[in-house]
DNA sequence: GATCCGACAGCTG
DNA sequence: CAGCTGTCGGATC
């Protein structure tokens, strides 16, 4: 169950008469409880209450009923029984029918109300659902409880009119609820006479909405016209406003109300949309539209914070500073309030348009106060008393029509909250109505046009912010639609394009637009545009012809107040033409000035890495491991193994040890089936491994990869069986934690597999090792490897083949591979603890950590003649190193 | 033939 | 649920 449906459902046992013995049961039902756990609960088997009449779900609820008036007291006991304790419910609940009182044990937050209200608190009661706590929903339950609604409503309308639901007449039915949304939250906040819409529309129609369609429609038509134009409309229209402003302009018709969606348009107006908060419900109200949206509620809308952190050092940092400096000069105020007519923001990925009504909300809040100071300071009422800033300035292009449509609204909303609040200061509001011009949405595919149509270019004393967080896409879920898009915008200038990520597009774009004009852009991306292959490919051709990154955030975790979370670590890329302005490098909350950002997010020069096939630096060659693609059937757990050689013993010349990270880091065991081609007949007559080369085959041939498909032929084999040891291999686990002060690297026997999650080095020296396992090594593939989300990824090519290392004498190696062979032996000395157990920074052994530091040591003076100070000075030699060898290479 | 990535996925506490 | 940490195999080079 999504909060809206929790809501619904709480709701609803608000409105029904009380009933002491049933309340548990279905409170228990509207937070999520399975039926079967219901039904358990009411026979008595499960209920672990400890209280008269008590009902307690472990970890969810413990309600008891209380006596008239005595709901505290109750409360005191639920607090206190044995059972709260050892059953840890989330939520305390005590009830009389006619108040409740309820507490949030975690946090010892209360909840006082009258039992009818408990719908309008249901935010408080999502933990007993086993939710986490829902900031948004607990401060602003209006928006969930109207995204609700209007979902109900769309659902029932087009049940009710199924041509309604098609593409033809998609973005009708979406004008339909944008124009019902308006109308209601403007007869709640005033801009209407109170109640003027619903009033009308419902005395006109019907008792079950058989009119309501012609009503709708009489209204509609009326608001887009001047109130002395209306002939032939119905005479009760006359009252209604003239709105215009395009709302209602263009396109009007409705689709048949029958009673269900008449029952749910009478719910939508019973609301208080004087409430609603055009950040939040932007976001949530696109999920009216899209079923699937709905079980993410939000998911993916960008909170107040992250926007701050993009359009903060993007324009309101400096005009803070702006306004600051003349905060005791009118006329330097006056040249602030000029440029701020002349800033524009433009999101190329709007959505609901979060960036654009914080932006707008941001500027307006800006320029109130600038007003007020210029009033002070003067002493004068002679100010402008009217906003500069208009709503035509903030541009936005959306990919989805219901989306584009919720922009514009929650703009103008916006745009009528911001009055309001001038109006408050100034004692003077101008007259909403009709509106005038609206935000500048266009309803379109971003990639596809031109956006120097969709928003002009600066003109004099203009400029042109370009903000947002368009969609991230990483290769194996792209459409095909998607790709098409990706090669109109980057084939013929990038070399390869294809692996990465989708939201490259609009930054490509975006320094397009910004190059060369009074114009500056920042994006959230996910952090892989930023890190390993990415790197090369893209921001070559980015940080070209005078585009520089100005500011950035590195690395953060994706977050927001929907109660699901995207799972993506993501980064924000600022572009700007070259400037000798500062530069600023956020991490976290901290910010760092610079002298240069470059594409890895790094203080440092301006380089890329690229892959290579081999070590650029004579290293050993390093491999990919056997990677099996068998759906699991060329895999056995150790029982597996087991029970596969007590029933055929001579299948045990097939079976290997296999390892891949798990196995090298947790020191977990599994065995793969290895039989060489020439005795795929022999191992295919042992009936066991027979059938799991047939579920192997079925597998592969019904893969859409094309390399995999062809491997069905030798299901007794990997898909890629590349290589083996002869004699020893030395594994690199290719993902593994963030939190390690050193990359995992093990030496295993030419008995062990090793699998595609890890990089190889077969038969290779131990010295080999003693880099692997170095600071120095990690901080290079902490820099130029990929993440899997924040944790470090191993790249032959990227990280072994390019990694830097002086010239080494014979007597050097040698004192290397001793150092390496005392750093096994030190983890021998604890036999039998895992890599991650010893490696674990708060547990680390104090006599690894010592043959550690001996070996990084030892190497480090083979670099500088001493130990590095710091990461820093680390990476600073690492790239130094780097650049020299391209350089030769380039001579060569 | 070889390998980088995942608006993740699976496990644990 | 929320934090932690690396599977698996497609798609691309």
């Amino acid at each position: 169950m999504n909060p809206t449906e929790i809501f619904e459902a709480i709701e609803a046992i608000a409105r029904a008469p009380f009933d002491a013995g049933e309340f548990p049961f279905a409170f228990a039902e509207a937070t999520d409880n399975a039926k079967a756990t219901i039904s358990k609960l009411r026979n008595g088997t499960t209920n672990k209450s400890d209280l008269p009449g008590g009902v307690l779900v472990a970890r969810k609820f413990h309600y008891a009923p209380a006596l008239r008036g005595m709901t505290d007291v109750t409360l005191d006991a639920l607090r206190g029984s044995k059972r709260t304790a050892t059953a840890k419910p989330a939520i305390l609940i005590a009830t009389d029918g006619e108040t409740v009182a309820a507490e949030h044990r975690a946090s010892g937050d209360t909840l006082h109300c009258r039992f009818d209200e408990i719908g309008d608190h249901f935010g408080f009661f999502l933990p007993a659902a086993g939710k986490e706590r829902y900031r948004a929903v607990e401060e602003n339950p209006i928006d969930v409880k109207a995204t609700g609604k209007l979902a109900r409503l769309y659902d029932a309308l087009v049940k009710a009119n199924p041509d309604w639901a098609t593409d033809a007449r998609r973005h009708e039915m979406n004008q339909l609820m944008m124009r019902l949304i308006f109308c209601l939250f403007a007869e709640d906040v005033g801009i209407f006479p109170y109640n003027q819409f619903s009033r009308l529309v419902f005395s006109h129609a019907g008792n079950k909405g058989e009119e309501a369609r012609e009503a709708i429609l009489a209204a509609f038509r009326a608001m887009n016209l001047p109130k002395d134009r209306r002939a032939g409309l119905p005479a009760w229209t006359a009252e209604l406003e003239y709105v215009n402003g395009g709302l209602f302009a263009s396109g009007i018709d409705a689709p048949v109300f029958d009673p269900v969606a008449f029952r749910y348009l009478k719910d939508a107006a019973a609301l208080n949309w004087r409430e609603i908060n055009p950040d939040i419900f932007g976001s949530m109200i696109q999920s009216v539209a899209d079923p699937k949206q709905r079980a993410e509620l939000g998911m993916h809308y960008t909170s107040v914070p992250n926007i701050m952190k993009v359009i903060g050092p993007l324009f309101l940092d400096d005009l803070d500073a702006e306004i600051e400096k003349a905060w005791d000069r009118p006329n330097g105020l006056r040249r602030a309030l000029s440029r701020m007519a002349g800033m524009r923001v433009f999101d190329p990925a709007c959505g609901s348009g979060n960036f654009l009504v914080v932006s707008y909300r941001e500027l307006r809040a800006r320029e109130t106060r600038i007003l007020q100071r210029i009033a002070e300071l003067e002493g004068s009422t002679q100010v402008q008393m009217w906003s500069a800033i208009p709503i035509t300035n903030f541009y936005g292009i959306e990919l989805d029509d219901f989306a584009a449509e919720t922009a514009k609204l929650a703009l103008f909303i916006s745009e009528y909250q911001a009055n309001a609040r001038f109006g408050e200061v100034f004692g003077q509001m101008p007259a909403t109505l009709p509106l005038k011009e609206a935000a500048r949405i266009t309803c379109g595919n971003a990639l596809r046009l031109n956006w120097d149509i969709v928003c002009p270019p600066p003109g004099e004393g203009e400029q042109v912010f370009i903000a947002g967080n368009p969609p991230f896409l990483g290769d194996n879920s792209r459409t095909d639609e998607q790709n098409a898009d990706m090669e109109h915008v980057l084939a013929g200038t990038l070399d390869s394009y294809k692996r990465i990520d989708f939201v490259s597009c609009w930054m490509f774009k975006a320094a397009n637009y910004t190059r060369g004009r009074s114009a500056r852009s920042a994006l959230v991306a996910t952090n892989s545009i930023c890190q390993g292959q990415s790197v090369g490919a893209l921001w070559p051709h980015i940080l070209v012809d005078g585009i520089e990154i100005g500011f950035a955030h590195t690395s953060f975790k994706w977050r927001n107040n929907a109660s699901a979370n995207a799972a993506v670590i993501c980064v924000i890329v600022g572009l700007r033409n070259e400037s000798r302005e500062r530069k600023r490098l956020f991490s976290g909350d901290l910010g760092a000035v610079v002298s240069t950002i470059n594409a890895y997010l790094l203080d440092g020069p301006n380089l890329f890495i690229h892959a290579e096939a081999r070590s650029i630096f004579g290293l050993p060659y390093m491999e990919y491991g056997n990677k099996p693609t068998d759906d699991g059937n060329l895999i056995l757990s150790e029982v597996e193994k087991d029970d596969l050689l007590s029933e055929y013993p001579e299948a045990s010349r097939f079976v290997k040890k296999f390892m891949g990270s798990d196995e090298v880091v947790n020191g977990k065991v599994r065995y793969c089936l290895w039989v060489p081609d020439q005795d795929a007949d022999e191992a295919a007559a042992i009936p066991a491994l027979r059938a799991r080369f047939d579920r192997v085959a079925a597998f592969r041939a019904a893969s859409k990869a094309a390399q995999t498909r062809p491997a069905a032929a030798f299901p007794h084999r990997f898909r890629q069986a590349q290589n083996w040891a002869r004699s020893h291999a030395i594994l690199v686990p290719s993902v593994s934690s963030e939190r390690r002060p050193y990359l995992p690297v093990e030496r295993v026997g030419a008995d062990v597999i090793p699998s595609n999650l890890n990089q190889v080095l077969y038969d290779a020296p131990d010295w080999c090792l003693a880099l692997i396992a170095s600071r120095l090594h990690l901080v290079w593939i902490a820099t130029v490897c990929g993440k899997l989300k924040s944790d470090f990824r191993y790249s032959n090519t990227m990280g072994w083949n390019t990694f830097p290392v002086p010239h080494f004498t014979q007597d050097q190696l040698e004192q290397l591979s001793a150092s390496a062979r005392r750093i096994m032996k030190t983890r021998w000395s604890h036999y039998p603890a895992t890599i991650a157990e010893l490696y674990d920074p708060e547990r680390m052994p104090d006599d690894l950590r010592q043959a550690h530091k001996e070996n990084d040591d030892l190497l480090e003076s083979m670099y500088i003649g001493r130990p590095f100070r710091n990461d820093t000075e680390r990476l600073e030699k690492l790239f130094k190193l780097y650049a020299a060898r391209m350089k030769q290479e380039a001579a060569a």
